[in-house]
DNA sequence: AATGAATGAGGTTTCATTCAT
DNA sequence: GATGAATGAAACCTCATTCAT
């Protein structure tokens, strides 16, 4: 493994663990086993780490994304099937989910992130469940409102199975409760 | 206003809008248009502050679940009611709701009080899903799994509310969502 | 008691036992139950209360010379009549004495006080030792230096019984000791 | 010199010279020429510093003392010959020894090592007596009593010469006050 | 590329002192 | 005389960043 890579990778565990502020360089080079100033030769500041580890999770949900798309075009797509990808997606990219989650407060380059990913799973949801009503399987419900709620039921799931995974794992659960809601 | 007050009022507005880390003493003193030293005739440390504000959201959310479990003793309580109630709470306690949101990663004595919420709230919705099972109104669904559900339910809604303002409010579709899926 | 002397009198008790810098004004101000803006009625300074402890010690002291004098002039005084006196008078002045000795390294004031015991005590030695020499019962010895000798020891009893408590006490063996030393 | 003793060195001198709350690290800094933040890149706080003086001059002890307890188990010890090496050894360690004089009021680890000193030298000086005794060239006194009589004699004569150089010295005049007193 | 000592701005906190009441 | 809130300078310490090697 290089050097850069590392040092994100070590970065990536002790911000998810103690939050970018507490994630100190000096902690971060000792963790690493490199110096402080071999982090300025691959990243120009602290916060540039943070944009890497965000642009490379950007870059893995663009992919996500463009993979339900896909499927939606080939009429494959259901909402069911969007959510077990998702938990696949959150499953896959658990650290990096969670530092988007405890940064998105705190900054810009973080929310415009968390952003994209409301939008676009917004959006694809939308478009499953016009789909799924011009099919005929799922009720004539407003679209943008119930994928809202689709949207906030996922999230929330993330955030719980992320922070406190000791709670029992409804995510099936919610998939059925989804299907009660909205299928015919 | 006193002092006391002036600081936590202060405090409240600059941690919910920058985070704990980012609202430093300095900035508090001058905000508030006080010394810095004046801070700590009132608090023991920073961190108190936090737990000041900490401390009066819990005070306040007990109230909210005490009012919703005398609603619920009378059998005059439904799923709408308890989330129309604690979207209220939210609104009521907006501030303090986002402070806790955004440092229940960073400090014990936050994520302890969020483990509070957690746990109330889903007692409360077990309650209530049972109730409505026994009086026939609610279809016969895990009682558990579907309270958690709905919990990620309503606080997802409030971090959407509070944190993406800008997004279209569908807490009232929510509440139908969760109909469709519950009721008989 | 007036309250300038429970000021003082609560100062005595914190600086012998925590010393000068770690005896603040607020904790001055619990202990005796008063306001610290009412130490400033009383004191200039915080250094002030100070200088009127030492103050009083100083003209104790001079009591004590005094009388000691007296004695010497009367043809009344032995060197361990002087001893036993001296003992006897740290003994009443306990923490007044604990306090010059932790501070004479760091005040100016303190300095001079303790200079001028030192200076006292040497005098009164060598006028004693002198006597004794002319009548007789002590040992044709240089008397400067045997006086300071005696006063060494002196003082290092009384540091070591200020600070040492849970050393046997030696006092009266000391004085057995100058005896051997200087009595024909 | 490298900068940590750089920093060792001039604490010491401003310890030696203010006392340890004098001693601020922005002085330390300024007057060493580095950053106050070099100080914390080589002491983990300004207590540390301390420490670390103390503990370099317990292991000086330590060496005297063992280099005593050789001389007696070849039976060339006398009492003179102890305080003349302990004379010594302050000399060469004056600015050392005068730290931990100034310091053993107030802080912990500075009175262990003094207790330290204390104990050490009692028991040589008791051995040395009751050698003494048997050889036959010591009278037959107290050997405990008397051990802490020279002591306080050897301890105050050494503050003396720290902190008033101004004095004659009669440490010379001492030992024959102790041989007059002891030797047969 | 890498090191790690050094920096200095800025963080939290303490505390002697002042002042309106 | 007394209060105690307020002050602000200065204490100790942290940490992202730089730089000579």
């Amino acid at each position: 493994m290089k050097t850069k890579d590392i040092i994100l990778a070590t970065a990536k565990e002790m911000i998810s663990q103690v939050g970018f502020h507490r994630a100190t360089t000096s902690n971060l080079a000792k963790t690493a086993n490199i110096s402080e100033g071999t982090i300025y030769r691959h990243f120009e500041s602290k916060e540039d780490i943070l944009l890497h580890i965000l642009a490379a999770l950007e870059e893995q949900f663009s992919y996500f994304i463009e993979s339900v798309r896909q499927k939606l075009d080939k009429d494959q797509c259901t909402l069911e099937m969007i959510m077990v990808d998702y938990f696949a997606f959150v499953e896959e990219n658990e650290v990096d989910v969670k530092i988007m989650l405890s940064t998105y407060g705190l900054l810009d380059s973080s929310k415009r992130l968390m952003a994209i990913f409301l939008k676009n799973l917004e959006l694809i949801l939308q478009d499953c469940i016009k789909l799924g009503i011009k099919k005929g399987n799922v009720k004539d419900v407003p679209v943008e409102e119930n994928a809202t709620v689709v949207m906030t039921i996922i999230f929330g799931l993330t955030r719980l199975h992320l922070y406190w995974p000791n709670e029992t794992d409804v995510r099936t659960e919610a998939i059925e409760f989804c299907r009660r809601s909205l299928l015919k």
